[in-house]
DNA sequence: CGGTGGCTTGACGTCGATCAAGACATGTGG
DNA sequence: CCACATGTCTTGATCGACGTCAAGCCACCG
């Protein structure tokens, strides 16, 4: 299950736009790592996509070349294409290196529903674990680029190193918790409310990755961001309207800026 | 993390009426455990609440005794009450042994929402894993009884075995997928719709039990399901009302029978 | 330049929420 | 046993939030 090769390929690939962009540091100096390093190296790492599966705090000095053989290979996705399909077969987890994805659920009648947006850092894939299948598919909303994990590698990994299989119980109860919450928007706010709440949730996401929370860019188009918050796109393009008329936000086309923080938290 | 003490209790506590009602074996004879009789004690358990998690199916004969470390301390939950709360902390998974729960969430202005329902069998109390203390709350809706399953024990349990190891993933994978779906049911389909999947769901979920697909009670109220189901408990009862004129259904409070399978299928 | 996809805004219709009343079941104390 | 309160369910009447349909604008791109 583990792949060498992949470990040498990352290791030799420069670092390029995608790479400053995520904050990762160049790993070729292998043998050298030291238990203070790392734990800089993780400090440096505060918007990286690894931090969340890796978790280098905490691990010894002879833990970390484990840990190496699982961070494999890279993938780059152009927007608009899939990393993976609803019904592929499931034999990765990703992360989020750079870019931003969105997770598509297709009902039976053809219907589909964005059930998740990713941004750089958060995992990817975990929707196939349960049945060896992709429940959902997910989708490059700008060219992105994921780091893979491969499954089979990293349950090992979880049996040797306690605290990678702590990361991984989180990694997976952290989504359970986040799609109940969105369970909770969907069937309890208002229009107006599920767009402050999404606001306020892509804001604080963003503020966790070492952002602005002000200000970025929503590469959703308003037809997703209905989608995910189950209205129609006209009622997305309303509400945002009215939220900038309000004073409480400042939008041009992709590119929010929240002007009323506080204004926006009461719906 | 392992109770010792636990593990007699539960040896010793005599099969009443739960214990029936779950098909659970009597545990005493520890010691004359064989692969044959697991084998056995897995088939008879096939509505038991302990299976998806300990899985007892592919463990060799010395990873029994270590199984049965796990299966500590039961608990019956009176109709109404709390199993755990939303801000409990967490340390324990549970296994709905009999009865039936539902989990709920609230939002911080107090609205609160069913963000599950769950029937005997099914696992419990895994929203706490992320943060180390409970998202939800969870109610029961009837007189209940769980296995109460330590988390610390279960983590080493997971190194140790693999096959355990991959139950518990399954099962964190498990309820990623049903909310993700759930989303879908709130996002994207008419009350309608909602109301037949639900009913759906649930026929599926008992005959998967062994129990009957197309007669059962509901236990949540109107108002739980419309609150589960993102409607109020007039739309609900309504459409109940609908779906008996149609044929589809026939039902008299809490009771629901399914006439037309096909037919609820399609909307 | 025209074509296309995305966004905004308006007019109108409808699905489901809200308000209200009454039926029914269950439990509790007298 | 009844009287009464309480919780649950059903059904009707009305209203409003949001969906639908439609038109036009803008940015981007071949």
């Amino acid at each position: 299950m583990l792949n060498p090769t992949a470990v040498t390929r990352s290791s030799n690939r420069s670092a390029g736009n995608a790479e400053r962009a995520a904050g990762f540091p160049a790993r070729g100096n292998r043998g050298a790592v030291t238990v203070r390093e790392a734990a800089r190296t993780a400090a440096r790492c505060s918007s990286c996509s690894m931090r969340q599966i890796c978790m280098p705090q905490g691990l010894s000095a002879q833990e970390l070349p484990k840990l190496e053989t699982l961070i494999c290979s890279a993938r780059s996705v152009p927007r608009g294409e899939a990393l993976y399909r609803s019904g592929d077969r499931f034999d990765s987890i990703y992360a989020l290196r750079s870019g931003s994805m969105k997770t598509v659920m297709v009902h039976r009648d053809g219907r589909e529903q964005v059930t998740g947006l990713r941004l750089a850092g958060e995992p990817l894939g975990l929707d196939g674990i349960s049945a060896d299948v992709h429940a959902c598919s997910a989708v490059a909303l700008e060219d992105s680029t994921v780091c893979i994990v491969p499954y089979g590698a990293l349950k090992l990994l979880c049996r040797e190193i306690g605290s990678i299989q702590e990361r991984m119980h989180k990694l997976l109860g952290a989504q359970i918790v986040t799609e109940a919450a969105q369970m909770m928007v969907l069937g309890s706010l208002s229009a107006d409310e599920r767009v402050a709440a999404f606001l306020l949730d892509v804001s604080q996401r963003n503020a966790q990755r070492g952002y602005s929370w002000s200000e970025f860019n929503l590469r959703m188009t308003r037809e997703d961001m209905g989608s995910y918050l189950g209205m129609t796109l006209e009622t997305v393009s309303r509400t945002l309207s009215r939220f900038q008329k309000r004073g409480l936000i400042d939008t041009q086309g992709k590119h929010v800026r929240i002007v009323d923080l506080e204004g926006l938290r009461q719906v």
